[in-house]
DNA sequence: CGCTGCGTTGAGACTACTCAATATCCGTGG
DNA sequence: CCACGGATATTGAGTAGTCTCAACGCAGCG
């Protein structure tokens, strides 16, 4: 039963990147995983500066991860949904550098470090796989990075919501030509982008505007993929779509 | 010989994070070690796009990977120094989603990914410290998408100086109190900080005025380590200087 | 039915940008 | 050893993008 949510939205996004993943890999991980459990809209899952013994799945509802300067400006370094592991890194890292909090209410699974390490002892195909997720992460960041530091703020916010339409996609929670639920605030997205919620609230507009994207009640619609990808110069590959063996 | 170069930047690196590894797995990844080669200042040592079948290493001169919007527009991801692997995660990510370019005349050795694939098959251990050296460059990405959203430039450019101060320091190329060889140009440090490079300039100024910092002839020397930090917010957490067994 | 949170709009301020001019440094060739 | 040219650094002036503050609208909920 257990399974059957992981399969749905995890196995995706390990299929789409590696078919040649064998069943026993794939259930060596899946076999380990905790119960469901369920996290409050706006709560940590896993602090900034904690060192977590296990590492988290969601497998319902959106979260994200963020740095906090000391004086508490804080910066999103990423969304989650469905199917993400938000912490895989900390079973090399050990220690968060971030934080982790659900930004709707989740449901989530973890798995031991312990588990980790005996697949990393045992399976080096599966290894190589999750190392190849925890850099599909950071192939975001470098996204983000070049969204903060070269594109405007109608480019960075256009880009920002073709990569989750296209991360939607690969899990199965949004297909083209269709509306998709989006259940963040205009300050989720400011502390995303890195610019303020006013800001954010006018480039929405503009978008709007322009006939490339309509969001109204969480319902968000994208009216012009073709337009919309030209404005954020938004080119997948980095989401790693094509599979091929690790 | 080839090894004794490779053992003062890249081993005192991993060493740092591990000193449990053994000899043998650190000589299973340093006998694989191409010839050096040399690469011109402002050359590419890695095009964007590219599937590289090996991994480079830095054995002396400075690097930058970039990615580039398709209207040229660039940003600087990481600066790179000797003993730093500029893409290590190349190996399982195959394909480069950015470039990597000599900032200055670079002195390179490579790895093929033959041997990478042959250490995730046979030596778990090793495996782990390499997954964990590919997060440590994903945990700078984060500082600096936190520097590029909530930091202003004058922060921004004291955090760069941070950072590259105590990474210099891990390979033993800078020391506390003493001067530092600092080759970039402001340009190049605007490309990083995503600013522009009179900016940067301004910034420069305004941390000698301070009395933080001087730079003249590439020799820098941070005047006053404990306000800079506390200028740039720079907590060097991130680039795991403690050791413990992986 | 009145909070409270979220979205929208306007006005003025500030940070960082661009363009442009000048200064300085460094390597090269005479 | 000096003169030159190109790259780099510095400074000034005006501008654009984004910010902050503030007011108001609207919807959901206790």
């Amino acid at each position: 039963m257990r399974q059957t949510i992981l399969i749905d939205y995890l196995i995706r996004q390990l299929a789409l990147r590696d078919s040649s993943l064998l069943p026993a890999s794939r259930d060596l991980l899946l076999s380990a995983f905790s119960a469901v459990s369920v996290v409050k809209a706006d709560h940590d899952i896993v602090p900034q500066g904690s060192r977590p013994d296990r590492c988290t799945l969601i497998v319902a509802g959106w979260a994200c991860r963020y740095a906090e300067l000391s004086d508490g400006r804080r910066q999103t370094l990423a969304v989650h949904v469905s199917g993400d592991f938000v912490d895989l890194h900390s079973f090399p890292l050990k220690r968060m550098d971030h934080a982790v909090a659900a930004l709707t209410d989740c449901t989530i699974q973890t798995i031991p470090h312990t588990r980790m390490r005996y697949i990393t002892e045992t399976d080096p195909h599966l290894t190589r796989v999750l190392w190849l997720h925890t850099l599909v992460d950071a192939a975001m960041l470098r996204q983000w990075l070049l969204s903060a530091g070269q594109r405007n703020a109608l480019e960075r916010t256009a880009h920002l919501l073709c990569e989750l339409f296209s991360r939607l996609q690969i899990v199965g929670l949004a297909s083209p030509n269709r509306p998709f639920d989006l259940p963040l605030t205009q300050a989720d997205l400011a502390a995303a982008l890195g610019i303020s919620a006013v800001h954010v609230n006018r480039m929405i507009a503009q978008l709007r505007t322009r006939e490339l994207f309509h969001w109204h009640a969480r319902e968000a619609r994208i009216l012009d993929w073709e337009r919309l990808r030209e404005l954020a110069k938004f080119d997948p590959a980095y989401l790693i779509l094509t599979d091929e063996p690790r």
